[in-house]
RNA sequence: GCGAGAGUGGCGGAAUUGGCAGACGCACUGGACUUAGGAUCCAGCGGGAUAACCGUGGGGGUUCAACUCCCCCCUCUCGCACCA
């Protein structure tokens, strides 16, 4: 309930603040205006300000208000401030949800899909956003999917696109494969079901062929990103420099190679580690007499799901396969094993044990009793020996190496490195842990991927001509979930483009992060149908300068689209490295110390609260409540606190109006022919616009930028009262007001159009420009000065800004408070921070 | 274990980067107006015998001066984690 204002002074002008009226009103205003179409044929700078755009799952959220409250701050900010600014929003609409709500109600996904989106954006429009609604997209659209099917081709055609049969993740609950990205923990990313290993064959997308690029130029965004950010993207790229070094097989005419950063540890390695899937383990154990055993443990691991498999408390086991290779370099025979923790997706899938220093190849021999050779001791003088308790993976001095003893490590490690390499043993390498991009997805609500099985040609990509590949709309979605594609005989027969004999479609569709990684660019010139997107419109609007989400896309989301940006660089569609400048990673919306779920039942609903306080209030709240990288805690009584400020700030606007008059912010005037009142409200008038700009533009600090706005409106509450009639008492109001209306213009946009526009502006503030401060109004004739002894404070005075510090010291000493402290006492210093303090030094 | 960040009143949070700790707001207390107050206005609001003094997770240090800089430690949050 909208509590009833009934007193006096607030209807005395017959102006009662009712925001859902003034907001319909301005939000009409501004769609018949077409105020926020942005075009790139623009003389202004460009900025682009991108949110991530929502799925469309039925209803906004708390969280997609704050962050999209956020990003509109900043585009009115920007547009104020003489930016041409694109400020768009779309649909990222595919995906699993769509198809289980087909299921329930019988129908199609799209159908679900566009209502939400209908709903979803009368959402967005009774926030007030200022986006460009001429560019929106729904990626589940033709018109978008086909550009990404071309790309799809594009990549193909430069062997960016692979198709191979391997190991995959597979989520039981969504019936599709996952990215490794997508796996959580050995967790779907989505549904949180235990994910299982799969052989199927499946389409990659290299992106490992951009690793050292993505890497590289994270050092390039660390001003405009968050620094965790950069480091998780780091940390999942995961780039090792080592070696790679062959041991001979004994007896067979094959080696096992073996990535390792530790080459100077070499003559340590006492045995021979291989991954339970590793390519050579059917050969060595082919005469083992523990065949059968060993064939046991392999299917046993190879079939443990992830979480277990990677637990840190997994018993390390093994088992020896009989066979033995030899160390390069001293030819010492090393017994093979296979082991439980060497993993076959990362490095080579083999492990040249050194137990002596390294923690887990020391728990694995003590448990099968090989042994322990220590080649590096520390310089701190200690010994260690073979039975020594924990490896020792530090710097130190080379011993039982051959011909290389007494060398520091980590020179040896360069000099052993030539000497392998010299000798065709070894070759210096990088690894990465960052595997490529599996975006097969055994589902049907996504993008089909555009390849033909024919029988005599194989795999053949759809010609570019035939695009899009367009999902059935005539789909009955089967009860049990799984995709109905394989089964559609209309969407599955085709004649092979090449040969024209019968072929397949596929079936698998694209992962919905695929959409995503490019719609950015896509907003560029989002209605073009000859070609994704023009290259002078993407030239001009590209990269995104401020892009705006939530924490859990730091990896996916954000890697996916750096790659994508650079592969289309490199075939021609844009000229850009990077998409995103500058990242604001928001914190979530709490309610009671938790995420808003429906299960939890601690959900505040955004349409509950516009329609109890308005949109204004929303947003402010939102903006005010927390800085935006925090959480922000949900709270009853301060979302009251900010409705309260907005109706004192129309209170005093309303009383005020019959003397307000349009004379702009921080409008010019002679400062010296005020009044010592307007003067200070002047003064404070123009510290707050430069205090307000400051934290807005550079930090993005809305909740302080808020706190000063509140300050000045104070500051007008007293002046209004307390000042006397005056010829220039008008102006200094006017400018005073009009400052607080600017300012506050792109938190609350209605409310301040409403009392701008009642004020005599003819122009609207949306097309204002934000106001400059003038530093000679900043100016204080009496300045506050702090003064201490030894350190504490005991007194302020008032004395005039220009005092010298000669008279400082003076006044300073002669002040009444100080005196308590410092007489009888010796001065020994005097430091002086002029307009500011004096501390004065005293001892007994 | 590695990486990132945080710790300030009853609460959310400030502090121009070394210069008045607690801006702004919420909650609370007292008062005014009032048939009424859940509206509004005024005042108060870190602790303390309202005096000294003590206070920014704890302990040291640098400095005339430390929430801020340096060293050690504790706690919490997030991410990664048998990565060879």
């Amino acid at each position: 309930m909208i509590p009833l204002n009934t007193d006096t002074e607030f209807t005395m002008n017959g102006y009662r603040y009712n925001p859902l009226e003034i907001e319909n009103k301005w939000q009409e205003k501004w769609e018949l205006g077409h105020s926020f179409k942005a075009t790139h044929k623009d003389s202004r700078p460009k900025y682009y300000v991108l949110e991530m755009f929502p799925y469309p799952s039925g209803r906004i959220h708390m969280g997609h208000v704050r962050n999209y409250s956020i990003g509109d701050v900043v585009a009115r900010l920007k547009r104020m401030q003489g930016f041409n600014v694109i400020h768009p929003m779309g649909w990222d609409a595919f995906g699993l949800p769509a198809e289980n709500a087909a299921i329930k109600n019988k129908s199609h996904p799209a159908r679900w899909t566009y209502e939400n989106i209908s709903y979803m954006k009368a959402e967005l429009k009774k926030l007030g956003y200022s986006y460009d609604w001429s560019r929106e997209l729904a990626t589940c659209h033709p018109g978008y999917y086909k550009w990404e099917q071309l790309f799809f081709l594009k990549f193909m055609k430069k062997g960016l696109v692979y198709r191979k049969k391997a190991p995959v993740n597979w989520c039981p609950k969504c019936l599709t494969v996952l990215a490794n990205e997508q796996v959580e923990a050995g967790v779907c990313w989505r549904c949180d079901s235990v994910v299982e290993k799969k052989e199927l064959a499946q389409w990659f997308l290299r992106i490992t062929s951009y690793a050292e690029e993505l890497l590289e130029f994270l050092d390039s965004l660390s001003q405009g990103w968050p620094e965790r950010v950069i480091a998780m993207q780091k940390n999942w790229i995961g780039k090792s420099t080592g070696m790679e070094i062959n041991f001979q097989v004994e007896g067979l005419d094959q080696a096992i190679r073996v990535f390792t950063t530790r080459q100077d540890t070499l003559f340590g390695a006492t045995f021979m580690s291989l991954a339970p899937e590793h390519e050579l383990v059917p050969e060595l154990i082919r005469d083992s007499p523990d065949k059968d055993r060993i064939a046991g443990f392999i299917s046993n691991v190879s079939r443990m799901d992830q979480i277990s498999r990677t637990s840190e408390n997994m018993e390390k086991e093994g088992f020896f396969t009989g066979k033995y290779c030899i160390n390069p370099v001293n030819g010492e025979k090393m017994p093979i094993f296979i082991a439980n923790f060497v993993l076959v997706e990362y490095g080579t899938g083999a492990v040249m044990a050194v137990p002596a220093h390294d923690q887990r190849d020391l728990e694995f021999a003590r448990k099968y009793h090989l042994p322990v050779k220590v080649v590096v001791q520390p310089e701190d003088g200690s010994v260690l020996s073979s039975e020594l308790e924990s490896a020792y993976a530090g710097p130190g001095t080379m011993v039982n190496s051959g011909q290389f003893t007494g060398m520091d490590n980590e020179q040896f490690k360069e000099a052993i490195s030539d000497h392998l390499e010299q000798r065709g043993l070894g070759k210096k390498t990088v690894n990465y842990r960052l595997r490529d991009w599996n975006i097969s997805r055994q589902r049907f609500w996504g993008a089909p991927i555009p390849v033909i099985y024919c029988q005599k040609c194989g795999p053949v990509p759809v010609p570019e001509k035939d695009l899009p590949v367009v999902l059935p709309q005539d789909a009955k979605m089967p009860e049990d979930g799984r995709s109905p594609l394989p089964d559609l005989q209309s969407f599955l027969e085709v004649e092979c483009p090449e040969c024209g004999s019968p072929g397949r479609r596929e079936t698998d569709t694209m992962d919905t992060f695929v959409e995503s990684s490019w719609y950015f660019a896509r907003y560029a010139d989002a209605r073009n149908e000859q070609q994704p997107f023009d290259r002078e419109a993407v030239d001009y609007w590209l990269p995104v300068d401020q892009y705006i989400g939530g924490i859990e896309h730091a990896i996916l989301h954000l890697l996916y689209s750096r790659f994508f940006v650079k592969a289309l660089r490199d075939l021609g569609y844009m000229d850009i490295d990077e998409p995103f400048s500058n990242l604001l990673t928001q914190g979530m919306v709490l309610k009671d110390g938790a995420k808003m779920s429906k299960s939890k039942g601690n959900v505040v609903d955004p349409d509950e609260m516009i329609n109890k306080y308005g949109a204004d209030t929303v947003r402010l709240f939102c903006l005010f409540a927390s800085p935006p990288e925090k959480d922000l805690e949900w709270s009853d009584s301060a979302i009251e606190g900010a409705y309260r400020f907005l109706n004192r700030l129309w209170r005093l606007v309303m009383e005020l109006l019959p003397e307000l008059k349009p004379v702009g912010p921080c409008a010019d005037m002679d400062h010296d022919a005020l009044e010592p009142e307007e003067k200070a409200l002047r003064t404070k008038e123009h510290e707050s616009i430069q205090k307000i700009s400051r934290d807005m533009n550079d930090k993005f600090q809305f909740n302080t930028a808020i706190a000063g706005i509140m300050e000045l409106v104070n500051a007008i509450y007293l002046f209004k009262d307390e000042s006397k009639d005056s010829p220039n008492r008008r102006e200094v109001l006017s400018s005073a007001v009009s400052s607080v209306l600017t300012a506050l213009s792109p938190i609350t946009p209605h409310i301040c159009e409403e009392m701008w526009s009642k004020m005599g502006y003819d122009c609207p503030l949306s097309q204002s420009l934000w106001p400059k401060y003038d530093s000679r109004a900043l100016h204080r004739e009496e300045v506050l000065v702090v003064i201490q002894v030894n350190g504490k404070l005991r007194s302020r005075i008032s004395v005039p800004a220009d005092v010298s510090r000669e008279e400082l010291k003076v006044l300073a000493q002669n002040d009444e408070k100080a005196i308590k402290h410092i007489s009888g006492k010796e001065i020994v210093k005097m430091v002086i921070v002029p307009q500011k303090l004096v501390n004065i030094v005293v001892k007994d």
